[in-house]
DNA sequence: GCGGGCCGGATTGTTCAACAATCCGCTCGG
DNA sequence: CCGAGCGGATTGTTGAACAATCCGGCCCGC
């Protein structure tokens, strides 16, 4: 999963943030959705006050547009945000690639990722299938065993997420990159980190070509 | 310079948090240093309640550690800090210059940072060597034109300010990687990109562990 | 003297009610 | 048809209040 852990929620404004997180990461909250203050301070039992420590924090995500006056939104990625995730994307999964220590360990939890969304594939569970390419993505940028690396990617897969649920998904995207991905993994295997790193690159590419493809 | 242009602030909130930045990444607030709501609200002349949005965003940037019912406090850097932001810098910096689009512009802007920074060696103005070198290598990341990737590097160097602020600043320091960069420069200048990445990568390096030589 | 438990003050977390500023939709008049 | 202006609704911010929690110091028994 996405979420971190967070083993208490003592606070109430934390709390509602990791709520808001993942209404909005399983689309309950789609793109372009206007949260009005009341209505959501009311709905998670909060205060207007206490709430807007939470929009601050979603917003500093990004994963909220916040507009002065008007209101939060949830964020509406533009083609430009695609191209501008994809280029961010290049550059950190390929360098975690080619100069992260990919240790057996690391390897091996690939590999399980590869093959639960091989499996997905199989039995069509779509869902499964793009959480398992997210965390293929993501491990791969454990690699250098960096936390700020890690949470800048975890910005980046959360509006990922969020261009995924603006458009009408097709089976088929998932199933071509959790193809590609094991073929990333077994150059890993073999020790081709540059091998792996490039056809990473190119996988993304496609990815994003893809995308932008599809919005117009 | 460091902070970006907010041309108006007309929210109080997003002003305070500006301010706040701007005090921590000068030195005004030193890492360590607790920020009372109370004093630091009738200091800004904002009500408490303003200030905890303020206090939310920089949390979210790392540049404050917020303890439950304890306080805010400025981030102090520990050497596992130190080698987890040089292993991210690592991966984006010789990503950005391996795969980012180097531009005749681009080569540009970096050309006249190295000169001011050689300068400022030469006339022994530490501050402006400091910012010469900060702003050479997010210049480099810059290059891969992406603001999602851009912004991420702005928290890892506004955590390396906090960085410097807790050492004893050694004159030397700045003035050996001023001319470190001007080497990775002329190897860009060549199209040497592999190469300036591999200079990069061991600038840093030495960097880290002269950094964490002096943390004990 | 010294360690441990307890109390009181201070600070944070949160709520509520209020008000100013701003924006949106609508009506009205040209 | 179009623009000006009005009214309602929402956001931005404040101040006061209260509960929860933490910190420092005090007292007590050993």
């Amino acid at each position: 999963m996405s979420t971190p852990q967070t083993h208490d929620d003592a606070q109430a404004s934390v709390h509602a943030a990791t709520r808001l997180r993942a209404m909005i990461s399983d689309g309950e909250l789609p793109p372009g959705a206007k949260l009005s203050e009341e209505s959501v301070a009311r709905t998670l039992g909060i205060s207007r006050n206490t709430l807007r420590e939470s929009f601050t924090t979603l917003a500093a995500e990004t994963l909220v547009v916040r507009i002065p006056h008007r209101g939060v939104f949830v964020t509406e990625p533009s083609a430009a945000d695609v191209r501008d995730l994809y280029a961010a994307r290049r550059i950190i999964e390929s360098g975690a690639v080619l100069w992260g220590e990919m240790d057996d360990a690391l390897l091996g939890r690939l590999r399980e990722i590869v093959c639960a969304a091989l499996d997905a594939k199989r039995t069509g569970d779509v869902a499964v299938m793009a959480d398992a390419n997210q965390d293929f993505h993501r491990t791969l940028v454990s690699a250098p065993g960096s936390a700020s690396l890690l949470s800048g990617m975890d910005r980046v897969l959360a509006r990922m997420r969020l261009v995924f649920h603006m458009m009408a998904e097709d089976p088929q995207f998932h199933a071509r990159y959790a193809v590609r991905n094991a073929e990333v993994l077994a150059a890993l295997e073999d020790g081709a980190g540059e091998r792996a790193a490039q056809l990473l690159r190119d996988s993304l590419t496609a990815a994003r070509d893809e995308l932008l493809h599809r919005l117009g």
